[in-house]
DNA sequence: TCGCGCTTCGTGAATGTTCATTCATTCACG
DNA sequence: CGTGAATGAATGAACATTCACGAAGCGCGA
């Protein structure tokens, strides 16, 4: 008998699911590996051990090595693109406590994927054209609801005249310090202070002076 | 006849000079083909064609690949150590001058090696843990006239209580972002603006409120 | 001044290994 | 049985490193 369309779908449906957790069991172990090893020592045997599946199956779900590498890169930007706008709506409408919200988190997230962000910095070279593009766009996007709360912030009076642009990059820099310099730093700070320490930073050059002691509380 | 000594050792001098000349020459080949092509990509072959010599004669003047990747590494390294130190002094003894010169200088010479610095982010995890510990060193040696300039502004009273340690490897991270961000930040600024504006950001959060306007020159 | 060994500099093809990618085959399930 | 999932050995290309050989400088004796 000849499937219904209703039975085709339910077949790409299920089939979908199986491979994007083929896909995500084979990112995952891409982090460890290249955590191990970097990128160009991580052989595709290695990555299917680590994975538990063949090497012949990992080409059916990627094209090809490069491939998994802007995959895993991807994936961990995609989580800053769809996590720091939640957490700073979930700190009202102040755009300093949004700000101060949206990089407290920024900094969970880089220390939830310490290898995953270095690996941005050190592979992205690695990548075709195209791929660096993707990653420039994506980091861009990311960067908007800081943006964002920085303009209101400046319009509201709240902050010092400040670039905006400068800054918001700044915050993302000094995030990213986190893993690229987690050898340094992580004998003395944790995640949490690393965060509040820099904010104490940032918020000093940031809130117009008259605003100062209102925000204290963000820097204790 | 037996060399007497002191022809040896103008025979060692020579061929020292010549030794270092041969390296430089390696050394800024292989700046240029990482650039082109990351160091993985970079073949034996193809950084002997930029250097104008023999693949083979490579092999005489270093170990091996990596110990090339090394020695570009250091060579960067060193030019920060030993450029920072003095342009501090020609700024005088006053601390936040200090302090403002050593990190205009330190974007002046990430500008003059922008691809040679986006390489030790990008390729340090390459190195042996002998070749990493020694740039954990020279980046620690590198802070250090920052840190002091640092310490003794605090000490002064001309700043803010600050942490030290941190705000020195910050001053280091915003530096090397006119690198790392040079995609985002060359639309926009120069090497000088860019040193400014950060200039600007960092000095509100240092120098302590009573003394800002003393400073407003530096950050112009 | 010439030529003759001797040492150092320099070359680049040959070697052996590593590894991404493919594909003929097997497996599991409906 | 038929179909898609999964395997992993075979293939071929790339490339770091070596090394046998040639060239070039240099002191020295005739």
């Amino acid at each position: 008998m000849a499937k219904d369309s209703a039975g085709v779908q339910v077949e790409e449906a299920v089939r979908a699911v199986r491979a994007s957790s083929r896909r995500r069991q084979v990112l995952d172990a891409a982090v460890v590996v290249m955590q191990r090893t970097g990128f160009h020592q991580m052989s595709m045997q290695a990555l299917a051990d680590e994975a538990k599946v063949s090497v012949g199956l990992i080409y059916k779900y990627f094209g090809g090595k490069e491939e998994i590498l802007l995959a895993t890169i991807v994936d961990i930007l995609d989580q800053f693109r769809d996590r720091i706008a939640p957490a700073m709506d979930a700190a009202g409408s102040d755009p300093i406590e949004r700000l101060a919200a949206g990089f407290h988190r920024y900094v969970q997230i880089v220390d939830e994927n310490l290898h995953a962000v270095a690996l941005t910095y050190r592979e992205s070279r690695t990548l075709d054209q195209r791929g660096r593009d993707t990653l420039k766009e994506l980091e861009v996007t990311t960067s908007a609801p800081l943006r964002d709360a920085l303009e209101d912030g400046v319009e509201a009076g709240l902050m010092n005249d400040l670039d905006v642009d400068l800054m918001s990059f700044d915050l993302m820099m000094i995030a990213h310090g986190w893993s690229l310099k987690h050898w340094h730093f992580a004998p003395k700070f944790t995640a949490e202070t690393y965060a509040h320490a820099q904010l104490r930073f940032v918020l000093e050059a940031i809130v117009a002076p008259e605003h100062r002691d209102s925000y204290r509380h963000l820097a204790s």
